[in-house]
DNA sequence: GCCAAATGCCTGAAGGCTGA
DNA sequence: TCAGCCTTCAGGCATTTGGC
């Protein structure tokens, strides 16, 4: 099997890897095992959280420890029975931190996250402003992103059309501070759904148009 | 459309356990 | 004693996803 869409996860609002982190806080030190035994104790109950998890567990566990967020105790074991045994040397709070395997930083994503902040600070920006403003010397924002990621963001109701634009006049688009749902970027999904991660659903889809 | 990320499946290695 | 089984871990790969 392979990733679910975000919004099939959502069972309990917490995708494995948040689940995971709990466990690792929860525990502090902990074996692989320690920590599937937790997930599964408190997952949801429509979750089917199968003893599989291991592997996805083994995987965030080792991008942690190259991160420095997690070391393991007995990097060396004296007995093939002796589990690796970890130890939880900085918590950065209930957020799961995105990594890849090599334990570096995800940046994906990172666009989007700039841009939701933008909005919500600026309440009135056009396209090129939001790309600008969201850029960073480290990842930049594209117009285009920026277009299509408004786009998206209208039709769901987050976003409204201040002035129309003409030529030499961008439009200019609003914030809808009641649309405000939190720090979590909303997501435009492969099947041009736009999900919404701080109300755990599905808040726009292109048939809701037709 | 491409790429990286996230997750699950599969296989093999190593060593302890168990029963004949 | 020893062959076969079991457990744990590591690594590679496939699949589907969201972001760009």
């Amino acid at each position: 099997m392979a990733r679910k869409p975000i919004h099939l996860q959502a069972a309990g609002k917490l995708t494995p890897r948040d689940r995971i982190w709990a466990a690792v806080r929860a525990h502090l030190r902990f074996t692989f095992a320690s920590v599937a035994d937790c997930v599964v104790e408190h997952a949801p109950a429509e979750a089917q959280v199968r003893r599989i998890d291991e592997d996805t567990i083994k995987t965030y566990v080792e991008s942690l420890v190259r991160a420095g967020f997690v070391r393991r105790l007995n990097p060396t074991r004296k007995a093939r029975y002796e589990p690796a045994l970890f130890e939880l040397v900085r918590d950065v709070g209930v957020h799961a931190p995105r990594l890849t395997k090599a334990g570096e930083p995800v940046t994906q994503g990172a666009g989007r996250l700039a841009m939701w902040r933008v909005m919500r600070k600026l309440r009135r920006f056009t396209r090129a402003e939001l790309a600008a403003k969201a850029s960073t010397e480290a990842h930049q924002v594209a117009v285009e992103d920026a277009r299509s990621y408004v786009h998206h963001l209208v039709k769901a109701g987050y976003i409204a059309v201040v002035t129309p634009g003409r030529p030499n006049h961008p439009e200019v688009y609003s914030f809808v501070p009641s649309r405000n749902t939190g720090p979590l970027a909303p997501q435009i999904q492969r099947v041009r759904h736009v999900y919404d991660p701080n109300l755990g659903k599905v808040v726009w889809h292109p048939e809701a148009d037709a």
